[in-house]
DNA sequence: AGTAGGATCGCG
DNA sequence: GCGATCCTACTG
């Protein structure tokens, strides 16, 4: 995936987000490839469920800058969080990824891809170790929106529909 | 320097 | 429904 890809709307890119695959090269050379199957997108400043709500700090600064990185943070103490950076230099956005292959939960992805703050800030692509792929033998599915999850204190922006999560076509 | 509050999880 | 657990950001 290349910048283009990374730069449109945070919407757009969580929406061809889901389907394609997550790749992550283990500790032992192998590559664990994901199906990403729920995200949640935290797109501008105006959006109170979003660390870019407060403004710039440290911690969020990555989210400041141009698509195509990894924003990781530290959440409750002991979660690791994974996030792709989208949209243009300057504008804040980013894409959480809640569920990817049999990886239910944030938290849970993260330890079993053994992903943590080392990649904060990384760029999304093989040569980091974590990167995005298209997947070639995807099925049908539909696209199910509903509101994001532990926000509750966003207000309007709470109620939402940021949360897409993959469904099965019936 | 001290502190409040999380974009969670797994166990009851 | 609750406790675990620690970093960040804000206050004084």
């Amino acid at each position: 995936m290349n910048e283009e890809f990374f730069q449109r709307t945070t919407i757009e890119v969580a929406e061809n987000l889901l389907g394609m695959l997550l790749c992550r090269k283990m500790a032992d050379e192998s590559v664990q490839r994901c199906l990403i199957r729920e995200v949640e997108v935290y797109d501008g400043v105006e959006d109170k469920a979003s660390h870019a709500h407060k403004g710039k700090t440290k911690r969020n600064a990555v989210m400041f800058g141009p698509g195509g990185y990894w924003y990781v943070y530290l959440c409750y103490g002991m979660h690791w969080m994974l996030n792709l950076v989208t949209e243009k230099e300057g504008y804040p956005a980013a894409i959480l990824i809640r569920g990817a292959g049999d990886y239910g939960g944030p938290g849970v992805l993260t330890k079993k891809l053994n992903i943590s703050h080392s990649l904060n800030a990384k760029l999304c692509s093989e040569q980091s170790g974590l990167w995005i792929e298209k997947n070639l033998a995807s099925h049908p599915y539909t696209t199910l929106r509903t509101p994001r999850i532990g926000i509750d204190y966003a207000g309007e922006w709470a109620l939402a529909p940021l949360r897409l999560k993959m469904a099965e076509r019936c």
